[in-house]
DNA sequence: ATGTAAGTGGTACAAATGCACCAGATAAGT
DNA sequence: ACTTATCTGGTGCATTTGTACCACTTACAT
């Protein structure tokens, strides 16, 4: 068992290597974070990633819930920003969409390696179930402070769309206008939904064409 | 260098492999995918992962490769049934997002670790962007047939909201029905914007509230 | 049928890895 | 100042891992 360090330094070298995980974790996945690489990628002696850590297992998992908190102090800056910023809903909207479509690949790459590992190691999924709710309450102010209907039941759709955009960007990157055009135009149109009535939503869904029988 | 299979029992067996390595993949991630591993989950001789694959990566990337095939043949199914079986745009929407919502968990592991891997390996790229298209070409298609007004431009969003919910519920497991609705709600908002005009889009979003300023 | 290419299964081994250990240095509490 | 807990950096070792090797069997073309 280790204790959490007593001392400054220490503490500051701990935290260089949960940082120094989560960059080779992105780089190169799991099968990268070895101890010796992080200890070499801190600037560290091999040994201390076994002083901080009992195993591997624990700086893992310690290092996502690291990279988990730096999130959701982003994105709490990153909502504020835009709507102070933002004049009109559509500029709220695309203000967050710029912003997040242009993290960097890495913290993305990062974001979602714990989300699959939580998916296997159930021990993950408190930190990681905070940090989602935390991005649907942000999501649910905003949508709030614009008019929706019902905040809270939008906001998933919303964190969920902008997520499998930035995970359909890492594996098929394209170019950054049109990126940006259709992520603006997917948070327009929960924007709309969320703002119509569900009477307006059932006139608009029977305007749609019925599918051909084949 | 090794060259494909002449013979059909080998055949089978480097296809038992490859399914072998993507299970390994979605239970223990990158880290469990080791040579032995492998063919003990196929139920093979240690060696005969040397035989059918030069090196390590070499596997995983073929096994990447079956995995994305399976899927886009899946979606084909899907669609395709979807279309037959619903009769008003909800009723599609919602068959789509119930089969899509009941995958299991291990085969949405695999696919992501498949985009993440895409992310720091461009060789996987074309791969998985033919995926990709593939499912942007359905999703289109049966927003074509619903009467969407771009099908091509909104598809994107599409795929992308279905990805990202499936990426969350990985991460944080949510009673199913609350779930689907979400599901279901996100879908019908992208049908909804998905046949309104421009100018509708416009009138709708000057229905917002505008931003308080602080 | 018979020779050759393809496939099989077992073993071997160098390298990498997780983790343990420990002697000395450093900081904190008295 | 002195003592004790904490921290440091180096080395050692058992296991696991990737890959090479090879004797043997099976399938296929001739």
């Amino acid at each position: 068992m280790v204790t959490e360090p007593r001392q400054e330094r220490s503490r500051a070298r701990r935290e260089a290597l949960l940082r120094a995980a989560i960059e080779l974790l992105a780089e190169g996945g799991a099968r990268a974070l070895t101890h010796r690489a992080v200890a070499a990628r801190a600037g560290l002696p091999p040994a201390s990633t076994t002083y901080y850590f009992d195993s591997i297992q624990q700086l893992t998992d310690a290092a996502l819930e690291l990279h988990v908190s730096d999130r959701v102090a982003e994105l709490d800056a990153l909502v504020s920003g835009a709507l102070a910023a933002g004049d009109t809903p559509d500029e709220v909207g695309g203000l967050v969409a710029t912003a997040l479509a242009d993290r960097a690949a890495d913290v993305i790459v990062a974001q979602f390696e714990i989300y699959l590992e939580a998916a296997r190691n159930p021990a993950l999924r408190p930190t990681v179930a905070e940090a989602l709710d935390a991005f649907e309450q942000f999501a649910a102010r905003a949508l709030k402070s614009l008019g929706a209907r019902d905040p809270e039941g939008v906001a998933p759709a919303f964190v969920a769309v902008i997520d499998g955009f930035a995970l359909h960007r890492l594996a098929r990157p394209r170019p950054r206008e049109e990126e940006l055009a259709s992520l603006r135009g997917a948070i327009r149109a929960l924007f709309v939904a969320a703002v119509m009535s569900d009477a307006e939503l059932d006139r608009w869904s029977r305007r749609m064409r019925q599918p051909p029988k084949p």
